[in-house]
RNA sequence: GCUCUUGUAGUUCAAUGGAUAGAACUACUCCGUCCUAAGGAGAAAAUGUAGGUUCGAUUCCUGCCAAGAGCACCA
């Protein structure tokens, strides 16, 4: 890369000097700057007991003298900057690259050959796959696309949740139904998986509501997720309850699949409590003490907040299935490094089980990384829901493609809008989710996502189909894209090839919302250009192939880098 | 109460301690165009508050104010 190339190259001459900080080389907010600035000479100033000025020169002198063929000016500014311009030439090299590489474009070896196990989109198995779930899912593929994009080996998981007493208390209801029977009916006989859904999404909700009414009624249920617990597999119960996770988990698969993620493998809570028990158990006194009959991680005594991993009645709670789960983690997969990501609200919960586990065993902590995202709250209440005014994950993906579908049809597009919607309605929400630094609440306005204008995914898509259309009309006039030996650069030009190390910042940063942001830029400056330049012209056959090159290289870094944020990108719109 | 997170234009978001705090939406002025106007150009608008560290602070530290979250057997 460019930068760590230069960068390395004017570290040695400040080294030289006896500047003993390091380099940092960024991009000058301003263009006219330059490509490249540093800012060494007025931080070393100080340690050197020189004139910040005076010492900017001099490196600038000493750059000038290396006499690299990519730097076209050194030049010093203000108080001590040192500002690099690059020579047309050096660009050419590097649109060349983005024009030869394409759809590896903008990889990098960050993570080159290293395990990553990331975990996301983890359900409840039983209730509905909702905006939360939307939000994890996105921001999960997205870090999964990024870290692989690093020459990582990725595993992808989820962690559903498949045993709980609120379980129990579907089953009640489908049971009280008529079982077996009324699932048959639910999914019309077939495998309609919707259906089923929409039938049984209620029955957590009602048991719920039956639970709390009746003292009849929680015995039932007891009964019931005993029979669970302790697998009893030949109950009618467990029968049920086995049908109907199958079903949630096509379901599970059927919805992912529609926002283009996929999964490798599911470690099941019902698998992690044993396991987390266990561990528990083998660790007293030394990690967890009893406690009022609990057995308990001493989290104040850290600094943190105490927590009950075993409870009175002896069984492993939440926490101890965490730490089974980043057991099976660990012993399954055996990652170098381990991401999951979940709601902010569990930061503090998984510091305290972070920091247990750090004491069991020391890798589990350290190798772990994990990622949280905001709530998202809605500004103007437009979807409703029959579930307690969360909606569902469908629900808001259906509200905005009708919205798309209505914009269609007034383009009338010769292809199949329903997909096509569906293709414009999940990158204006994900693109929403994204632009956004992680860890940040996102404030989702359907009207904003939904109006396809400025900040937003379709805005990038349209600007990308615009390229294609610029690319097909050039080949049908018999013009090919083919950089100019010569020519007067563009801030276009000098804009595309930063994707590269931008990437790389995301991975490093865990920073999906980097790549939102320049993807931005870069429409945007593609836009400007389009507006200002022709870019077929037939009486300059030479320049149209020039700028058609360029068309190109915008193009591809626009995919590549929608794809990293799991955003497909159309081929006409 | 204790701990943590967050306060940036009217609104939604950016900004590894650097140059004139960058966009988008909205309101305002233009461009009906010829390669896709889901576009482009222009003008207006902001760092909660009081200190501190620094050549330089939206960024680091402290107090205050405001919002959100977590804090023992739920998940």
């Amino acid at each position: 890369m460019i930068k760590e190339d230069l960068q390395t190259k004017i570290q040695g001459i400040c080294t030289e000097l006896g500047i003993t900080r390091g380099v940092v080389l960024e991009h000058p907010q301003e263009l006219s700057h330059g490509d490249f600035a540093t800012s060494i000479a007025l931080s070393a100033a100080k340690d050197l007991r020189q004139n910040s000025k005076e010492l900017a020169e001099t490196i600038a002198g000493k750059i000038r003298e290396l006499g690299d063929s990519r730097i076209a000016s050194v030049t010093t500014a203000g108080p001590g900057f040192i500002n690099l311009h690059l020579t047309q030439e050096a660009l050419s090299i590097l649109l060349a690259d983005i024009l030869e590489k394409e759809e590896t474009y903008g990889k990098n070896n960050f993570h080159s050959g290293k395990k990553i196990l990331v975990e996301h989109s983890s359900p409840n198995l039983f209730k509905p796959f909702h905006i939360g779930h939307l939000m994890n899912n996105t921001i999960g593929e997205a870090m999964t696309r990024i870290v692989k994009n690093t020459g990582a080996h990725t595993t992808v998981i989820s962690y559903p949740s498949d045993i709980s007493l609120g379980i129990a208390k579907a089953i009640w209801v489908v049971t009280q139904k008529g079982g077996e029977d009324w699932i048959v009916k639910a999914t019309k006989g077939i495998d309609d998986i919707q259906n089923f859904i929409s039938e049984a999404g209620p029955a957590y909700v009602e048991g719920t509501k039956a639970y709390d009414e009746s003292e009849q009624v929680q015995k039932e249920v007891r009964a019931i997720a005993n029979k669970l617990y302790n697998k009893d597999l030949d109950s009618q119960e467990y029968k049920i309850f086995d049908t109907c996770k199958q079903l949630n988990i096509r379901y599970f698969n059927f919805v992912t699949q529609r926002l283009r993620s996929s999964f490798d493998s599911f470690i099941f809570e019902s698998e992690t409590g044993p396991i987390g028990k266990q561990l528990v158990e083998e660790n007293i006194p030394n990690v967890f003490i009893q406690s009022e009959g609990a057995i308990i991680f001493d989290g104040e005594a850290r600094g943190l907040h105490t927590r009950v991993f075993i409870n009175k009645d002896g069984n492993p709670t939440y926490e101890a299935k965490d730490l089974g789960l980043l057991s099976l983690k660990f012993s399954r997969f055996n990652p170098e490094l381990s991401i999951f990501v979940t709601d902010h609200e569990q930061g503090p919960y998984f510091k305290v089980v972070g920091t247990a586990a750090g004491e069991i065993h020391k890798e589990w902590q350290e190798k772990t990384v994990h990622l949280t995202h905001g709530r998202m709250t809605f500004k103007g209440a437009k979807m409703s829901s029959r579930l307690g005014g969360v909606p569902t994950a469908e629900e808001v993906l259906n509200t905005i493609k009708e919205v798309a579908k209505e914009k269609f049809t007034e383009r009338s597009i010769g292809m199949d809008t329903d997909a096509f919607a569906d293709m414009v309605a999940i990158a204006a929400l994900k693109f929403s989710i994204l632009k956004v630094a992680p860890g940040k609440p996102v404030n989702f306005d359907p009207e904003e996502a939904l109006s396809f204008e400025g900040d937003s995914g379709p805005y990038i898509q349209y600007t990308y189909v615009r390229t294609r259309a610029l690319l097909e009309k050039g080949e049908a006039s018999g013009m090919h894209p083919q950089l100019a030996k010569e020519y007067i650069t563009t801030d276009l030009e000098r804009m595309l090839y930063r994707f590269e190390e931008v990437a790389l910042q995301a991975a490093q940063e865990y920073a999906p919302h980097h790549i939102a942001h320049h993807l931005l830029l870069l429409a945007q400056a593609f836009n400007s250009w389009y507006a200002a330049n022709k870019v077929i012209d037939e009486s300059n056959k030479e320049l149209s192939a020039h700028r058609l090159a360029v068309t190109k290289a915008t193009g591809t870094v626009l995919k590549n880098g929608l794809y990293l944020l799991g955003i497909q990108t159309p081929e006409r719109m």
